[in-house]
RNA sequence: GCUCGAGUGGUGGAAUUGGUAGACACGUUGGACUUAAAAUCCAAUGGGUAGUAAUGCCCGUACGGGUUCAAGUCCCGUCUCGAGUACCA
């Protein structure tokens, strides 16, 4: 029998699917459509581990299906390509993000010397059906300048309330030239101030645009952000995780800074209603919801008035314009029971109000809350502290004097960072009041709710009791609409309005690094521009290091082309350079300021271009450069040159010559164009120069075909016409190589770089700029014009299926969303939610493989510490360190292992010295991973040990049978737990060598196999023997010993009712996700076709269909052996036909008293009476029923008989 | 603390609306083949208990209650684990 060979037959395969491009979606057909996708991955450097696959095998296994059953499917794949990890790595190594990234994905040697596998290679190893010719990535200009268009549009829109739609900024302008901000209604940062059209038409350009820049959906505010010092970056709030960066961990701390926004929050109702409509995971749709955390309320003010508060003539500005302190509140019903209020300990107004009495405590507190980390703050939740400010609030409807406190239990961030305390309705209140009971400025607690107790604890529930001592509120509750009542009154006399607050904050959305999107934004007068998207992508410039600059800007701060020019519409070189002394681009140049910088190189500068110098002669990239220099040098001529100068120009010798004009990269002192002679005037020969210049003549000479004359200075200046003499004669002898003689490079004034010159931003976007929209360009990855076509995006409208992890809940789950929904509302796209239906595959975690061991310690009593004590260590095997942990090891430590442990590492000695003072002891440990690749069996042979730590540390081993020097013992048990697979834990196993041991199709299956998709799950490879047995087994039924064997008889009703078993399962398993519970099925059918001994092509043609979509490459396979000669890939799905299920008999349990005791094989069509009387009749049924009551029988046909007896 | 989800053999996990708990695998044990190993095949395998055996009985889905003829599944309470969130007024 031929042998199952995985290896040639899945190569075979993946080769014939590439080359006769099977999965090609198309983008118009009569077929249903399809669309699968799964979360593009960032291509690290540790390449794909098996927890990658898992979603995809997923997706692959429905998209095959939906083929199968006649859809046209789009399945595509690309790779998130900006990001943190390359931009570190760039920094450690300086290999250029770009590179690191490419070899990440198409695999090779990185900067290290480490092989790469790609990928790009490891998806292809597995057999997916990806439409490879949608392939995307969002470093890549030819996408990102799509991601700068998006951000362009959300510039160019505002929100407008009451239509609850975003729509074009030049409507609002429109609108603001007739009627002003009349009943204007947008989404905004705070209340902006309001001014009639005439206003508006009066203001300068300039005021109009910073007018708007409050309005639009993208802006720049001066916020406090979530600043991370160790990534020298922003974070937004969901890149922030218990305080800490999501990314390495290091500590964020708040400081104002100027940011790019995205006003999200302006979108916040409908992310959080649209919700109801997707087909997610509820835990997902909870995660989002409470992030967007709606709650409904109102704004209340509560006026500073002199009445209450004796040093109110001191608050000088803040007196005379009203004070009030703003709060929000969702329990305006519970007005009357302000009994104080709190304000957070950063709010503008403590410094104001605080009488002199208690401006110290004050002082002090504020000190120390600022003093303390945010994560201190979130750790010490239960201490409760405040500071009275001695100020008093006039309460908006009784009018009494309300005092003012301030307390870290509120947040400068939520609300207006103010509450009015109510401590009979809010724990945190109550629990503030009672601490401070008695104290100046703290009365007595407020209770409004009738009958109720609230001396121990607060009253919460939002339900039906009575409001008492509340004026107009008494006698309603929360449910019978006292919040309305309460709002209503507020609103009538001016005290406060019902609002909706979000936890939802706007998102910052730069970056301080350099490997993501740069904005399509430059600064003109401090006001930002927006480039025309018709001169898009801006790419990213090319720096020196990947790190701030020395005054602290982002690393595009280096860059020396980062403007705009504004009048050629491209990137050209930063203004402020000036003429370097000497020739050409010198490679230290001065800047105006009259620092040095390094340039760079001007090797570097043609490593970006080979432009032919013609007509057009200098080199495109840095012809700006060039320009600028040309320019400078001509201004400031030396003494030869002028000289030389006033013989040349004005075709005096007959030829046109032009001075200091660019060729290429250099910038030659005089140039015959038309006849492509250069004229060099070289100061005194220093001999690095002369190299220098005679490799500059060879380019010249050699690559462009110039002739190169020179002169000295002293030449020209001593003899000028023996000089011209020469040109002449050399102009005279070139051939004519362009006759158009006008036809020259624009100088750099025509250019107006000078006028038209503007700084580009240096910040650039985050890493869910370029997933925020990535789906659609799927549907039209290579249109060139536009970021996808009408008609494509009508067609797949958007994502049928989204595979990916949950941990994207709050970042690009929700991004994306906002991003669709924006366009939407501008006509982009005609869908309003990216995602239709949403699977969360659970984490594969690798097992991560340690020893536990026994450490000796001196305890050093005087200064509380443990010391290390250098060697010896003993290892012990799981059992006995689990005896240990926690407990004295020393006394539990048989006492002969002890002495004997001592004795030999003259530890004694150690004790001996310092008894006095220290006392020995022993601590049980884990050690740090292990590395999984050198485990075997559990177990790690004691050589592999020495790699990873010094010998030394490692000299014991402690087992039942006692103590055992390591070097003598062959290899050493260790446990395992798991834990997410990464590189640092050593514990990452990669699908290559699976593939390569058992073959892509037994990868796929074992990953479904392992258990339900949504379940997290370790990674243990035990398993994967059956699955490869299957396969096996599966190839078996198709051979007999000497070959393929297939036969066309008729196959029995056993084996047409076991395929008919399978098709349902299998179709009902996929269209339930229940992808490991098809797995077995497969085995079953298997099991029982083999036991048949099943050879029909009636059975196994549609089995191999069956199992295509799960191992697709031995169904291939298969499929041709069978005698097709297409791929099995569009073969239609088996229909199921119930017919084959039908039997006459079935099975029934028979119960008593709910107690299975025996099965009987009675007829299925029959009637309950009947079947009633037949098990009756049945004699164990008799023997049973002997000597007791029957009191009732129970008969479900087709499920069970129940007697009940008594 | 709050919100959501989950607890089933030695292990991963089945059990679609309440209706034969433990499918399918792994592992383990025994056996066949082999000089041996690997591979392959066969058998047993939730726990306890009685019996030479066929077979029978009891207990079992985290724990305690409940509803029901019947509960892993529904309800109430408790515990444990996981995820999210964290003074959100």
């Amino acid at each position: 029998m031929l042998l199952y060979d995985h290896k040639a037959i899945e190569a075979k395969w993946q080769k014939h699917w590439a080359t006769y491009k099977t999965f090609k979606a198309v983008n118009n057909s009569d077929q249903p459509k399809f669309y699968a996708l799964d979360m593009f991955p960032y291509p690290s450097g540790a390449g794909l581990h098996v927890g990658h696959p898992l979603g995809y095998i997923a997706s692959d296994i429905v998209s095959r299906y939906k083929r199968h059953k006649g859809f046209n499917v789009l399945h595509p794949m690309g790779y998130d390509s900006f990001g943190l990890p390359a931009e570190q790595y760039a920094i450690q190594t300086g290999q250029h993000p770009a590179e690191t990234t490419k070899t990440n994905i198409e695999g090779g040697i990185d900067k290290s010397g480490n092989k790469i596998a790609g990928y790009r290679k490891q998806m292809d190893r597995i057999g997916f059906s990806f439409d490879w010719d949608r392939e995307l990535r969002t470093s890549s200009p030819d996408y990102y300048k799509y991601t700068q268009e998006i951000f362009i549009l959300l510039f160019d829109s505002w929100y407008d309330k009451d239509a609850d739609k975003a729509r074009l900024i030049s409507e609002l302008e429109s609108r603001f030239r007739e009627s002003g901000t009349n009943n204007i209604n947008a989404a905004t940062d705070e209340d902006l101030r309001e001014f009639t059209a005439a206003e508006w038409n009066a203001f300068t350009d300039q005021e109009q645009q910073e007018v708007l820049l409050d309005y639009r959906l993208t802006f720049l505010a001066n916020t406090e952000v979530n600043w991370c010092p160790a990534l020298g970056t922003v974070l937004a709030n969901d890149e922030i995780v218990n305080g800490v960066s999501e990314r390495g961990g290091h500590p964020v701390v708040r400081k104002k800074m100027r940011q790019w926004m995205m006003r999200i929050s302006a979108f916040a109702e409908r992310l959080l209603n649209d919700l109801e409509g997707l087909d997610w995971s509820e835990s997902i749709k909870e995660i989002q919801r409470n992030w967007i955390g709606k709650s409904v309320g109102a704004m209340v003010s509560f006026p500073l008035e002199s009445k209450h508060n004796e040093n109110f003539s001191l608050w000088g500005n803040a007196a005379g314009n009203g004070a009030k302190i703003d709060v929000f509140t969702t329990r305006p019903d519970t007005i009357y029971g302000v009994t104080f209020m709190t304000l957070a300990p950063e709010h503008e107004l403590v410094d104001i109000i605080t009488t002199p009495a208690q401006k110290q405590a004050i002082e002090t507190y504020k000190k120390a809350t600022a003093a303390r980390s945010e994560r201190e703050r979130m750790a010490d939740v239960k201490t409760i502290s405040g500071v009275f400010t001695g100020a008093y609030a006039t309460h908006p409807l009784s009018g009494e004097a309300v005092p003012v406190w301030i307390g870290d239990y509120v947040l400068a961030g939520y609300g207006t960072g103010a509450v009015m305390a109510v401590p009979c309705g809010d724990e945190r209140d109550h629990a503030f009041a009672a601490y401070f009971e008695g104290q100046e400025g703290m009365p007595a607690i407020k209770n409004i709710f009738d009958g109720i107790d609230i001396s121990e604890e607060a009253y919460t529930p939002k339900d039906k009791t009575p409001i008492c001592n509340s004026d107009f509120l008494n006698g309603m509750s929360y449910k019978s609409g006292a919040m309305a009542a309460a709002i209503e009154k507020l609103e009538e006399i001016g005290a406060g309005k019902g609002k909706t607050n979000y936890r939802l904050r706007d998102a910052v959305f730069s970056r301080q690094r350099y490997w993501g999107e740069p904005f399509p934004v430059y600064y003109k007068d401090g006001l930002p521009q927006m480039i025309d998207p018709k001169h898009l992508p801006v790419e990213l410039p090319e720096v020196d290091e990947y790190l701030p600059t020395e005054d602290g800007a982002p690393p595009l701060g280096r860059a020396t082309h980062w403007h705009w020019d504004e009048k050629n519409n491209c990137v050209v070189a930063n203004p402020s350079l000036t003429l370097p002394k000497g020739k050409g681009i010198s490679e230290k140049t001065s800047f105006s300021d009259g620092k040095s910088k390094d340039l760079p190189s001007v090797k570097d500068l043609r490593r970006e271009s080979n432009a032919t110098p013609g007509y057009f002669t200098a080199k495109r990239e840095i012809a700006s450069t060039l320009l600028q220099l040309a320019q400078e040098m001509r201004k400031n001529p030396t003494e030869a040159e002028a000289v030389l100068w006033k013989e040349l120009k004005g075709k005096k010798t007959g030829f046109k010559f032009t001075q200091q004009h660019p060729i290429d990269e250099f910038i030659p002192d005089f140039v015959c164009l038309s006849r492509k002679l250069i004229v060099e005037l070289d100061g005194k020969y220093h001999e690095f120069q002369v190299d220098k210049d005679d490799q500059r003549t060879l380019k010249l000479e050699q690559k462009f075909g110039y002739k190169v004359i020179r002169f000295t200075n002293e030449e020209v200046i001593n003899d000028t016409k023996a000089v011209l003499l020469k040109i002449s004669e050399e102009v005279n002898q070139r051939p004519e190589f362009f006759k158009n003689e006008d036809e020259v490079l624009p100088s750099g004034k025509d250019l107006g770089w000078d006028q038209h010159i503007y700084p580009l931003e240096l910040n650039t976007m985050p890493g869910w700029a370029g997933s925020s929209w990535y789906m659609f360009r799927y549907m039209d990855a290579n249109n060139e014009n536009e970021m996808f076509s009408k008609e494509a995006q009508e067609y797949w409208e958007n994502v049928d299926l989204y595979i990916g992890g949950s941990e994207h809940a709050t970042g690009h789950l929700l991004y994306s969303r906002f991003w669709v929904k924006l366009l939407h509302d501008l006509g982009k796209v005609t869908v309003n939610e990216p995602f239709k239906k949403m699977i969360n595959q659970g984490m594969i975690l690798g097992e991560s493989a340690f020893v536990y061991m026994i450490k000796p310690k001196l305890i050093d009593f005087e200064n509380k510490v443990k010391i290390d004590l250098n060697p010896p260590t003993i290892i012990v095997n799981e059992k006995i360190a689990k005896e240990l942990f926690g407990s004295n090891v020393l006394k539990n430590l048989h006492p002969d292992v002890i002495k004997d442990f001592e004795r030999q590492y003259n530890l004694s000695l150690a004790y001996n010295k310092h008894h006095e003072k220290f006392e020995l002891c022993y601590e049980i440990l884990k050690s740090g991973n292990i590395p999984i690749s050198n485990v075997v069996n559990g177990e790690i042979r004691t050589e592999f040990l020495k790699d990873y730590y010094t010998t030394k540390n490692f000299h014991y081993f402690l087992d039942d049978s006692g103590l055992k020097k390591i070097n003598e013992l062959k290899s050493i048990p260790l446990f395992f737990e798991p834990e997410k697979m990464s590189k640092s834990k050593y514990n990452v196993v990669s699908p290559d060598d699976i593939c390569e041991q058992y073959g892509a199709d037994t990868l796929r299956l074992y990953e479904m196999f392992l258990g339900p998709l949504e379940q997290a799950k370790p990674w243990n490879t035990a398993g994967i023997t059956g699955v490869y047995g299957f396969i096996k087994k599966l190839w078996k039924l198709y051979h007999n010993d000497v070959g393929f064997s297939v036969s066309d008889e008729k196959a029995s009703p056993d084996s047409m009712k076991t395929l008919h078993k399978t098709i349902k399962k299998v179709q009902d398993d996929i269209e339930n996700f229940s992808f490991n519970t098809s797995v077995s099925s497969f085995m079953i059918a298997v099991n029982e076709l083999t036991a048949q001994k099943c050879t029909s092509r009636e059975v196994l043609e549609p089995l191999a269909i069956l199992v295509s979509p799960y191992a697709p490459h031995i169904a291939e396979e298969l499929w041709s052996l069978l005698g097709r000669h297409e791929s099995i890939s569009d073969a239609p799905f088996p229909v199921f036909e119930e017919e084959y299920l039908v039997e006459s008999n079935k099975t029934y349990p028979i119960s008593f008293n709910g107690k299975m005791k025996f099965t009987l094989n009675l007829p299925a069509a029959i009637s309950k009476d009947e079947l009633e009387k037949m098990v009756l009749a049945n004699e164990k049924v008799q023997e049973q029923l002997e000597g007791k009551q029957l009191r009732k029988t129970i008969v479900v046909p087709g499920k069970i008989v129940n007697f009940v007896v008594g």
